[in-house]
Order: C-alpha cells, then sequence, then structure tokens
DNA sequence: CTGAAAGCGCTTACAG
DNA sequence: CTGAAAGCGCTTACAG
C-alpha cells in the first residue's frame, strides 16, 4: 500500500523458502517440487510482489530498454515513426526509452548521456545523426541502430534519398516540367537535406535541365519555376499554404511534391505527391536488427539496409500550364 | 572500448583513493582536499566515466524516472502532447519512459506493469483513463497524474469538456444553427466523448434546441443536420474529407467544430473551428504536479486543475444557408 | 530439490 | 579530510 514495493525476501519468508527458491521459481530455472512452486507462487500473488528490474538488471549485467533518440516528436513524421519503433520495441520484449532531442536546442551528448546512465542497452536514432566524435565515443561498445538516416559508421535502415528524390525529379520532368526547384528546409537533417537535393539534381540534368534551390517559401526563386520537389512532407504542405495565400493555383500554376508520405498527405484538402517511406517496415527492420545485436546473435560489420520506396501521386502535381 | 563501463572503484584505483571518497567528489557531499578533487575528476575524465543509474537508483530507493502511458501515437495530439511532457520532464530533471497501449490492443496492465518493474518515479497518463480496479491497485502508492483527462482518484490537469462543448455549441447556435449534429469518434477516450457530447447538448437545450447524434460519417443523421460539432480534431477533419468527397460544402452547406487544436487544424486548407486546448500548460502543470508528489513537496487531497480552453475561430463555421 | 554466500555498482552513516 | 563496511534487490554457481 506504501511507497515500499515487496522484495523477494518478504515473499521467500510468506512462502517460508529462502530467496534463490523464489527466484527458481519465477524463472523457472530450476526443478522445483510442486507443492514449493504453489506456495511461492500463492505468496507473490498475496504480496502483489513484482520483481525489481533495476536490480535485476544490474545483477545480470544486462537491461531490455532501449533509447530511441528521436527528433522532434512535434513533426507528425516524427510522432509516426516513434509510435512504430515502440510498438517493434515492445514485440520484441523490449521497453523503449524516449528522448526528444532538438527542441530548444538540447544536444544529442546531454539524451546519449542519460541514456548512458540508464545502461540502456541499446541506442536507435530516429532519423536523427549523433555523428558528433564526442557522441560516437561515448557510444563505443554498445549496439546501435539508425533508422531513417544513412550513417556510415553502424547499422541502418533507411531509404535511399537520392533514389526517392530521383523519382519525384522524374515524375516532375515526365509532366514536362523545363523549370524545377528543390525547396530545403531546416526541419530536415542537413545531409538528408543535402542528399535529396543532390538526387533531384541528378534526375533533373539527365533531362538536361537544371534544379533551382528555393531557400524558404519567400524565396524569389520561387517565382521562376514550375514545379517545385520539397525536402519533406511539412515543408510541402506550408508551400501548399503559401501558395494558396497568394493566389498560387496548385497545380495549375505550381506542382508540389513532397517527401514522406505522412498521413495528413493523403487527405483529400491537401492531396500531396509524395515519396512515400515504408514507416512500418523502417521501424521494425530496424528494432529488429538492433535486438540481434543486443541479444549477440549478430555481430561484426555494420549492416545497411535500404527499403523499397514509392512515389504516390495524388492532386498536387501537373503538367505545366502553357506559357502564354 | 567494450561493453563494460567503467566502475567507481576503477576511478578509485586509479585516482588512489577510495569509492567513498569518488562518490563524494561526484555528489559533492563532503568536504574534500582540493589536490584529491582534481585526481578523481581527472580519473573520470580518462575513464569517459559515468555513474551506473541503476545502481544509484537501487541504492537510493527512488528513481528519477518517469513512465507516460500515451493513448495512440499517431494521432497528432498524443505526438504534440508526448513532446511537450517529454520536454516538461526534462525541465523538471526527470527522464520519460514512455509506453505506447491501445496500439493493437495493448492494456494499459502490461504497460503499468513494465513501468513499475523499472520503479519508475511516477506515472502519467496521457489522455488515456487507467481507471480498472487492477490498475488503481497496482499503482496504490505511486505519484500519478492524469493530463489531459479529468480522472476522479488522482491528481489530474484537463480541460472542463463540458465547457469546452457549450462554447463550440454556442458558436453554433450562435450563428443560427437550428440543426445541430455531435460526431461521436471510438478515438477519444469514452468518458471524455460522453461529457463532450452532454455539454454540447446542455448548451443546445438552453438555446431550446435538440443535439442529433452522429456515429460516423456514413450515419444517416448527417443528412439532417447544417453543423456538426465532432469529438476532436481527427474526428472533424475527417468530415471535412467527407464533406469534400461528396460535394457538401463547408460551411455553406455545413459548418464543422472540433476540439483539441492540433496544429493541422490552422492550416489554411483545412482552416477548423475548433475548441483549443492549452496543451503546453496541460502538459508543464501535469508534469510539475507529479514532480512535487515525487519530490514529496506535496501530499494529501488530489488535486483538480482545469487550465483555460478557448473557441478558435477559423473557416470551417458559418451561419447555415437560408433554407429554399 | 533447496539454501547459504558472493557480488552487480552504487551511497551512506560512522570511525578515525 | 578519507576509508571500511553494510546494504539496496536481485541471480548464480555451488553444496548438500
Amino acid at each position: 500500500m506504501t511507497g515500499r514495493a515487496p522484495t523477494i525476501v518478504e515473499v521467500a519468508s510468506l512462502a517460508g523458502v529462502s530467496k534463490s527458491t523464489v527466484s527458481n521459481v519465477i524463472r523457472g530455472s530450476a526443478p522445483i517440487a510442486e507443492s514449493t512452486r504453489r506456495r511461492v507462487l500463492d505468496s507473490i500473488d498475496r504480496l502483489g510482489y513484482r520483481p525489481n528490474a533495476l536490480a535485476r538488471q544490474l545483477r545480470e549485467q544486462r537491461s531490455r530498454v532501449l533509447g530511441v533518440l528521436i527528433g522532434d516528436l512535434d513533426n507528425p513524421y516524427y510522432g509516426e515513426i516513434g509510435a512504430l519503433v515502440e510498438r517493434a520495441a515492445f514485440h520484441s520484449g523490449l521497453t523503449a526509452m524516449f528522448c526528444n532531442i532538438e527542441a530548444e536546442g538540447m544536444r544529442a551528448e546531454a539524451g546519449v548521456q542519460m541514456l548512458l546512465e540508464q545502461r540502456v542497452a541499446g541506442v536507435a536514432f530516429l532519423a536523427f545523426s549523433g555523428r558528433s566524435p564526442r557522441v560516437r565515443t561515448m557510444l563505443a561498445g554498445i549496439p546501435t541502430v539508425s533508422i531513417g538516416l544513412r550513417e556510415d559508421w553502424g547499422d541502418c535502415v533507411a531509404v535511399d534519398d537520392a533514389r526517392g528524390s530521383a523519382l519525384a525529379a522524374e515524375h516532375l520532368t515526365g509532366l514536362g516540367h523545363r523549370r524545377i526547384g528543390y525547396l530545403t528546409s531546416a526541419g530536415v537533417e542537413p545531409r538528408t537535406d543535402r542528399a535529396r537535393r543532390e538526387g533531384a539534381r541528378g534526375a533533373v540534368a539527365r533531362a538536361g535541365l537544371e534544379l533551382a534551390t528555393i531557400r524558404s517559401v519567400d524565396d524569389p526563386a520561387l517565382r521562376d519555376v514550375t514545379a517545385v520537389f520539397c525536402a519533406n512532407d511539412l515543408a510541402a504542405i506550408s508551400l501548399l499554404d503559401h501558395a494558396d495565400r497568394h493566389g498560387i493555383d496548385v497545380p495549375g500554376d505550381l506542382s508540389v511534391v513532397g517527401f514522406d508520405d505522412v498521413s495528413i498527405a493523403g487527405l483529400g484538402r491537401i492531396s500531396l505527391t509524395t515519396v512515400a517511406q515504408p514507416l512500418g517496415e523502417l521501424a521494425r527492420t530496424g528494432i529488429e536488427l538492433l535486438r540481434r545485436r543486443v541479444d549477440g546473435e549478430l555481430d561484426g560489420e555494420p549492416i545497411r539496409l535500404a527499403p523499397e520506396l514509392s512515389l504516390v501521386v495524388r492532386g498536387s502535381t501537373a503538367p505545366p500550364a502553357v506559357s502564354a
């Protein structure tokens, strides 16, 4: 009833056995007389005993808790993948401990530090780069996976950004667009942002065209293009919003493509053409990789997986208006 | 470099002191000779020593980890409040451990069990009811707060649903609507759903009108109303989507009001009139309450706080069309 | 089949 | 100012 939770010795004394025996009963790790077993189980029940995972982990020198570093739960993309990761961890018999970085300039270091003090069994980076040398040193020796972001220093599961961007760009050139822009976003991890831009630039170049870089929705460069590929859905949606407010018709005057396929992209009123990331697969595969590292089923070289992505064509893209 | 993290005794032997002294240096809990202090700090640095929070918590019999039970991270409302709660906890020197319930029918019990085994210092329910008798028994003696949902058995910080609904309903009657419906949603906690419906019913009754209950967007009852107040923004947004697909003009043919004010409600293309919950305040106040319980600064009767809410009028509501 | 003992990595009186 | 000892709640050989 009060703060103090019952311990294994209380169970033992109620059952009239030693705590070793209680431990053995709980873990099924030794042959136990049926009558003893029943008495112990009964005491556990009467006391509402629940093993102290802290003590167990301290003794076993391993925990079943995963640290998850997430960029910004506010962004629906992170919220969605965060939910999926949590679920995948639970299915693998692991517990997820989240640490929301970037919000208010909290650095990855502080988050990793905290997770490490809790002696997490492994850490997952969610579309978030933890590549500073310091963080890497801190993490040395503990299993790590990067989900949704390509890393060269550990396991990762991430789509091929360049390929996805090429898909988007080819869709636009295929529609006949000749003046295409790329809208960057500070909300996207810098390397990812660059990879997406370069992927689009390559595809556009193959069509003999150039890619304009657009720094924000207020960038005058926006006026010179008939189509924009955006760093992510959030940027694309804010571009749609901006276009609406300025009487720019989408897709009549301007075609818009996003990246991610967050759930609201599919709403009729948004109807955003976008490059879809298989979030469920990213989460499941990433956590499974991490679990295998944690359980020692896997060792050696980093594994890099790249699930397939696809283009979802909706109402925000169309051929360019015939110029007057 | 390998899995084994350095311990306090390794630091001690490198510095040539006892582990008691190392502990005292770390916690600043005793007068230490400056030279000793420096040697210890130096060893800590060289070894990259980080105290084991598990051991500390086991010894201190208290942890700084908060368990957070969250309904469904998929829903933007939960994602947003989850992020805010995480941030508030961090500011209070606490760590948040999330547990995403409801997804795939995982019961609150399993989540609470896991959290309790980790010996969390307290648990927060996020817009999620943990009221089953079993769960309450399990939680006996540990600090608890319910955020975003009114509970009668513990601390809670939640808006007054009935009052918010009245605001919404009065807005609609004020615009001249006479046939008003309430759209229920399975995505909303049942008691909350009921409170919102009853709140709207009361306000509508004061205007001498009746409130129709609409079970889904396909419910024929929808055809008989000129305005709908929805259980939450998600339901409202799906209603907008449904209206768009069926040529029902919003707000021309139908006015729509939501509840929550999730961030996408403010997008130009959604422009949803809605009852705004002060999410930041809910999160901050709730976590602060919990922290004070955890730190023993507060005891006695449950505290129930109800932050103010407000109606945000946007483009989804207008006077009813004059009937032909 | 059962129990006594050691030890996981800390903190905290208590001596000196 | 510093250190030896006990103990938090478990698990795990090892004896019996």
